[in-house]
RNA sequence: GGUGGAGUGGCCGAGAGGCGAGGCAGCGGCCUGCAAAGCCGCGUACACGGGUUCAAAUCCCGUCUCCACCUCCA
């Protein structure tokens, strides 16, 4: 069975054919630097970390992973002199927070995050071919801009299904000696009000990289002139990555051969962003849900389809969470040193809904049914189906990055310093036993006074017919929605 | 105006001609001193109106509603 993708470019599902065996070249486009990351920049990067993850996992291919950083645009610019500080502290900063949201959800590093400003000698050489070519001209006004012709690559619009003369023609339409008002800037002329830190020597003159070019330079640069997938948001097909495309094939190359998009993360309807005030900082929302189960809502959603946030939606992944965490807890109770190995193969099923465009729920249903069959073979003590159960499990988590188990999450499993926990463990235990004694008496008053003590601290007692477990109680999330303008 | 997507049971969310994915919540039962956890059972859902078909949530026609993109956008 092969991978199917559904590529935008094609508008269809496609098997996914390497272009070189073995190996698969991604670039994923988006990740902003223009302020703090939402859940929505997240859920990008998670749908695509899925795919890489069953690309390696899956099929065993050999990824490399190129994700853009484009630290420098119009916005970047504004928002740094609203706020009166360098444009690339501001940008940095903001790399950086969003590095960290990434590792909190258990996002695979990529191979390499080029950064625009790192690549400007590229995208000259990108610009001076397109010049040759006729496909690019600069401004005639003495801007210093550069651009892409549109009417000269009649194959312009093929990414989004559109002819240049259905595209509405922008009110706004620069008119800065622009042949049509749909032609985009590669380059931009530096203006006297830029600062000159935001300014590079070219053969057209000081400026600043346009929106698109960078993805295209970089892309080349890392990937090649031919690449297999380009990823990012549905609503980067137009015109970033029309223009991308545009650029790089009327340059010769021939770039991304498949498209890959996600949806976005929907808020009482409307799509999640910053401008919208509605947008779900990752950074706030981990004050009160733990990163797994953050990772497990934004997974859950196939990576097509508009996950609608609502209240509650965390609590009910944090409940789907810890079924399965229950399920492992029990069954590595039973298991040789504690440990639970990784399956070696998946259910046929599950693959079989990965291979189907990356078919998470379906996958995750799997993992569902295993669990209950694992529980059941625990009840019945065939401790051997129960361990085949949550070996599959682990496996199929870990395709999906919302394996428990993994040393990731840290202590969030309960799995602390070890010297705490065993003194926890200690004192635990002194209250599971004079609780049991209780019992014995048939005091149960005072073994229900014990439980309810522990609870208040945070332990869950679990009774099994082999004595009583206990575990940290893992507490509803309580999140809130922040109202915070940019 | 152009392009694309969506409407599924109390909620979330798959599926894409015939056996009701899965999760959450709820109800009944088993287990338990009681709980919790776990297990078993319980739902005849597919925006609306027509049509095709032995059979439609799924295909066709029409309608309604919602969302997105059309040079800031994950």
């Amino acid at each position: 069975m092969s991978l199917r993708l559904f590529d935008t470019a094609t508008r269809e599902l496609r098997d996914f054919t390497p272009r070189q065996a073995g190996k698969v070249g991604m670039y994923i486009c988006g990740l902003t630097t223009q302020g703090a990351p939402h859940i929505g920049h997240i859920r990008f990067a998670v749908a695509f970390d899925v795919l890489r993850r069953w690309l390696e996992t899956g099929h065993g291919y050999d990824v490399t992973l190129v994700r853009n950083v484009t630290d420098i645009d119009d916005k970047v610019l504004r928002k740094a002199a609203e706020a009166g500080e360098e444009w690339f502290a501001l940008t940095y900063r903001n790399e950086r927070l969003t590095g960290e949201a990434l590792d909190a959800l258990g996002v695979i590093p990529a191979t390499y995050e080029p950064r625009a400003t790192g690549h400007v000698p590229d995208m000259v050489s990108l610009m001076e071919t397109l010049i040759d070519k006729g496909h690019a001209y600069a401004a005639p006004d003495g801007s210093g801009d550069v651009y892409f012709d549109v009417r000269s690559w009649p194959e312009y619009g093929s990414l989004s299904n559109q002819s240049i003369d259905d595209m509405a023609s922008a009110d706004d339409a620069d008119p800065r000696g622009k042949r049509d008002p749909r032609d985009f800037a590669l380059w931009k002329g530096r203006k006297a009000n830029e600062p000159e830190s935001a300014s590079w020597p070219t053969p057209f003159g000081p400026g600043r990289p346009g929106w698109h070019l960078e993805c295209s330079a970089m892309a080349r640069r890392w990937l090649g002139d031919e690449f297999d997938i380009h990823g990012g948001g549905i609503d980067l097909r137009f015109p970033h990555h029309e223009n991308e495309l545009a650029q790089s094939r009327a340059a010769g190359l021939g770039f991304a051969r498949y498209w890959l998009h996600n949806a976005w993360v929907t808020v009482r309807g409307q799509k999640m962003g910053k401008s919208l005030g509605n947008a779900l900082e990752v950074r706030h929302l981990l004050e009160t849900t733990r990163p797994l189960v953050l990772r497990y809502y934004l997974t859950a959603a196939h990576y097509r389809s508009m996950i609608e946030y609502h209240p509650g939606s965390l609590e009910e992944a944090g409940a789907a969470v810890e079924r399965i965490e229950g399920f492992l807890e029990r069954a590595a109770r039973r298991a040789p040193g504690h440990e639970i190995p990784t399956a070696t193969t998946l259910p046929a099923d599950f693959v079989e809904s990965m291979d189907d465009d990356l078919g998470v729920s379906g996958a995750l249903a799997v993992v569902h049914e295993t669990v209950r069959a694992g529980n059941t073979a625990l009840d019945e003590d065939d401790d051997e189906a129960a361990l085949a159960a949550a070996s599959a499990v682990v496996a199929m988590t870990e395709v999906l990055g919302v394996n428990p188990l993994a040393a990731h999450w840290g202590s969030g499993d309960g799995r602390g310093d070890a010297a705490v926990e065993a003194a926890l463990e200690t004192l635990v235990r002194v209250q599971l036993d004079a609780r049991q004694a209780a019992r014995q008496e048939r005091d149960f008053e005072r073994a229900d006074a014990i439980r309810d003590a522990l609870a208040a601290a945070g332990i869950a007692i679990t009774d099994t017919p082999s004595g009583a477990q206990w575990s940290l109680a893992r507490p509803a999330a309580d999140p809130v929605t922040t109202e915070k303008k940019d």
